[in-house]
DNA sequence: TCCATTTTAAAATGAATGTTTTAGAATGAG
DNA sequence: CTCATTCTAAAACATTCATTTTAAAATGGA
């Protein structure tokens, strides 16, 4: 029967992926899709279809692999100041320093709130996040009844984060903001106000 | 000598600005200029060179009159904190709810920290907001030595709205968060810890 | 009036875009 | 082997893009 297929799908998924999160989905040409998954522009077309296609299968991925495994990363296991903290603080570790940001954030702003091949996935990203954070926080003060408010200014401020970075803002400022921010929380927490 | 200039260059330059908010630099052609500002690609580049020029131009703008005029609107000449919150819940009154969100924020991803025509605009209006987020804090807490981490928490806050406002995040929890905020920040200022 | 300049409209340019097609080599199952 | 399929490479396509040029009308100062 058919000749079998030759590359593995989701190297070619990642590959996409870390070329829009770097430029976008409109700065990203075929070309550009060429050189970095390493196949031709028919092979591509072949496998995915169209660009939307290859646009759309990479920003899923991107929320099963890069967001889910953050949140499963950080969060399970573990005290939950401490995992947000280290949560937080991931964004700040992007390998080469070169930071790309986030495909969510970066896709949320590209396409804005019009119809588009991302809304849903933006979206979904979003209460997948939020989700994560009202979660944290309900093991945190299981009674309080501002949990919502607290998990939106989470997610609000974790995606604030991402734009300053990703627009080369000093690493080491908002590494302090984000320690600062949980500092606070854990001397919360223990009902000790420790600034006066 | 010349003939005059027909038009004003500055309504020019608010619809360029319009323009590239609603779909940034890339997503912006000459032609869809040209629409927004009613002038001919001719004109246009008569007047102002290339779309990098008026892109810039539009930019700068942009953080002379919105940025700084928003940030004198609401924070001159009341109290701080309720100007704070009138500032932050300005930014969810685009008057036809199309959420176009910040020219600075959607650059500030659209370009990324490489080296390009939006950086040093992008950089000036941060750090406009930032230091009006500082000086505001100022007013409240002059002793207290962590203003400079809560000016950048307040800073990423302001940015994360805008993504997700942008993104069409609903209105009304945005707003309950940001006036959960503030009145906790107004708890705090009276030393009355409400929540329990 | 004349000249320099600015306007608009239109055409032209050359490059890049996304996509399809073509041709040829490779591969696996029957 | 054969046939269907998949690969790469290349060409072809129509479209869009930013930009320049052209031509013609308008305007203001000398």
């Amino acid at each position: 029967m058919p000749r079998s297929i030759e590359f593995q799908i989701e190297p070619v998924l990642v590959a996409a992926m870390e070329q829009f999160r770097h430029s976008g989905y409109g700065g990203t040409s075929i070309k550009a899709l060429e050189r970095a998954t390493g196949l031709s522009s028919g092979s591509l077309y072949n496998s995915f279809g169209d660009k939307d296609v290859i646009f759309q299968k990479a920003l899923t991925h991107y929320n099963q692999m890069v967001v889910a495994g953050r949140i499963e990363k950080h969060l399970t296991g573990r005290p939950p100041v401490e995992g947000l903290r280290s949560l937080f603080l991931s964004l700040l570790d992007e390998p080469d320093g070169g930071s790309s940001g986030c495909l969510l954030t970066n896709s949320a702003v590209e396409f804005g709130s019009d119809d588009s091949i991302a809304k849903n996935s933006v979206q979904a990203g979003f209460e997948m996040q939020e989700k994560a954070f009202l979660k944290a926080i309900e093991q945190l003060h299981p009674s309080v009844p501002d949990i919502e408010q607290n998990a939106l200014r989470f997610l609000t401020l974790y995606q604030g984060i991402l734009v300053l970075f990703r627009s080369g803002y000093p690493t080491l400022k908002l590494r302090n903001m984000i320690n600062y921010e949980f500092d606070k929380l854990e001397g919360e927490k223990n009902d000790k106000k420790i600034v006066g």
